[in-house]
DNA sequence: CCTATTTAGTTTGATATCAAACTAAATGAA
DNA sequence: TTCATTTAGTTTGATATCAAACTAAATAGG
């Protein structure tokens, strides 16, 4: 087993799981969102609201790259932008109702991603595997 | 364990690797490197020459992305382009010495990468995740 | 209060990436 | 031979991403 392989799979499978998910967008018709953006929607369907800062540290991105996202989704509709009241530096983001209708689809997708990577898999080896990766993860 | 965060977790190693490669590139002073380009130089470094379909295949990149690759490792002086002279569509990419003389930085950035990920781990647990992944990446 | 510092977010400029349209060269079929 | 097709690579236009510099608002210390 070549053991020094495991930034390359892993650079492999991040890479095919994102044409995965591209390809179940567009086979339901979504045609402007991209992988890129499922961090902000996965987030904001388990938060009403959150801050462009907030927003960067749960996708783990920088400031000005979360600044175009969310200038890229509020311009298609999905999500809302508005100042708050008390600290007006603050921006608030929600999901419009355009944005909540995609819930149902990212799971679904989501789902089948899952089935797709876990094929042949026993969920004991499925802990193994999760077990492992969040020991690699912890060692960065 | 909550095995459906796998693609999650995947790419979250994957970013940190990234991080960690280009940090360790700006400690060393090549600073016009990122890890992107990494794939490029593994295969030359395996592969006296190569042409830009090749190397497109390898690194699993679009032919375009690779123009834009290979021009910008051409004018930083690490490799060099020429055209097949039998079949005069083909393009042939080699190292310059310029180039050669980063192999030894990389195979020692690759070795501490995976040193790092691998903080922990038995011999076996390496050859159980890695045979675990190669699954999963067999399976898009 | 008032100024210095911190914090939230945006702007700017660069680059890696892709898909689609394109160019040029080789090949194949009639 | 000639024209259609295939193949290799580039160009174009879009976007996700980051770092660095910036703006604006809040806060803290004197």
């Amino acid at each position: 087993m070549e053991t020094e392989h495991l930034i390359a799979l892993i650079s492999a499978i991040r890479d095919k799981a994102n044409r995965f998910i591209f390809e179940q967008l567009k086979a339901r018709g979504i045609k402007d969102i991209v992988p890129a953006h499922g961090g902000v929607f996965f987030h904001l369907f388990r938060n009403p609201e959150l801050t462009m800062g907030e927003l960067a540290r749960l996708i783990d991105r920088d400031k000005s790259t979360v600044t175009s996202l969310v200038e890229k989704l509020g311009g298609l509709g999905y999500i809302k932008r508005e100042r708050d009241a008390v600290d007006r530096r603050v921006t608030k983001i929600r999901l419009t109702q355009k944005g909540r209708l995609l819930e149902a689809d990212f799971e679904d997708i989501s789902r089948r991603l899952l089935s797709k990577a876990y094929v042949g898999f026993s969920d004991k080896e499925k802990e193994i595997i999760v077990e492992l990766l969040i020991r690699v993860n912890n060692n960065f």
